[in-house]
DNA sequence: AATTCGTGGTC
DNA sequence: TGACCAAGAAT
């Protein structure tokens, strides 16, 4: 017996329109789920089924992709956007391989200990990858259980301890169950629940929805900024990483200087990129992409 | 807690 | 066409 009237028509829903992706399959490794939600991080499934593609078939083991350098991952890393997470994912490569055994960890907080692999990251990959029982909260679900359970149209700018405490009620007690409860919701989120023109004529839930009830109010609450991007530093940093992805070799800064004008900008975004480990200075003035592993800063 | 961090597609 | 958005993490 289902905690919720949402369940079993989310879960049939589910079994007939999951989109058949690569790190859905029953054979998919957890490395390629780990690479998978890292890659997915604030970038469309359209544009990571290739990039993952092609990730797998260079390295399809932790233990491969640690061998490797991390600057050889930043330039696979390709235009996903947000290079730092080829960096991280390198790095986790690197503990994954060093600390255990070169297995992807199964534990919720073994996972969250690795770079770049935060709280939906590591409940994803341990429920995924591995059928463990987690509250897997992503931008997709938050919207989900905001408009069928708190009947309004978007969640909290920022995660909140009702919500977790909302999807934990939700959550089903059998850790299989659970497992497929969250890809389900994510799912739902991701195809009929969408931010903007949602298909409720299309959603299972749709006369449980407490928002659609409440006859879709729209959204009352603080403006959430947009983020600009022309002009800024981090398309900045993108022109210039990209500079030395295509190169083969090291890069002149008159390369660099080639794609923005702007001096100082110019300067600063080469600082940080170089901060971040995205880049390596020479002592000729060259630059190049990372060839020894970054260090990251120990957790106290 | 508010900012920073890429890129490209959509309506 | 430009504002919005896309399976967040780190600080």
């Amino acid at each position: 017996m289902p905690k919720s009237p949402l369940h079993t028509p989310v879960l049939a829903w589910y079994a007939t329109n999951a989109r058949d992706l690569p790190w859905r399959r029953p054979d998919a490794s957890p490395w390629s789920v780990l690479v998978s939600e890292v890659m997915l991080q604030q970038t469309p499934v359209s544009r990571v089924l290739p990039a993952h593609a092609a990730w797998l078939g260079r390295w399809p083991t932790p233990r491969a992709q640690a061998a490797d350098q991390p600057g050889e991952a930043v330039r696979q890393w390709g235009r996903l956007g947000y290079p730092r997470r080829a960096l991280r994912l390198h790095a986790a490569a690197t503990t994954i391989s060093r600390r255990h055994g070169g297995e992807v960890p199964s534990d919720y907080d073994e996972l969250r200990d690795l770079p770049g692999i935060g709280d939906y990251t590591a409940a994803a990959v341990a429920s995924f990858a591995f059928g463990r029982r987690h509250v897997v909260l992503d931008t997709n679900v938050r919207r989900v259980f905001a408009r069928a359970v708190d009947g309004v149209q978007y969640p909290p700018t920022a995660t909140t301890a009702v919500e977790r405490r909302t999807a934990l009620t939700l959550l089903p007690d059998e850790p299989a169950t659970a497992a497929r409860w969250a890809v389900a919701t994510m799912e739902l989120g991701a195809l009929v629940c969408t931010a903007a023109g949602p298909r409720c004529a299309d959603c299972p839930i749709r006369r449980q929805c407490a928002w659609r009830l409440a006859g879709q109010p729209a959204y009352d609450g603080p403006p959430r900024r947009r983020q600009s991007y022309d002009g800024t530093d981090r398309q900045c940093r993108g022109r210039l990483l990209r500079v030395l992805r295509e190169a083969s070799g090291p890069v002149t800064r008159s390369d660099l200087e080639a794609v923005w004008s702007a001096a100082p900008q110019r300067e600063r975004a080469l600082d940080t990129l170089v901060a971040d480990g995205l880049v390596e200075p020479l002592a000729d003035g060259t630059f190049r992409l990372p060839v020894s592993a970054p260090v990251f800063p120990p957790t106290p």
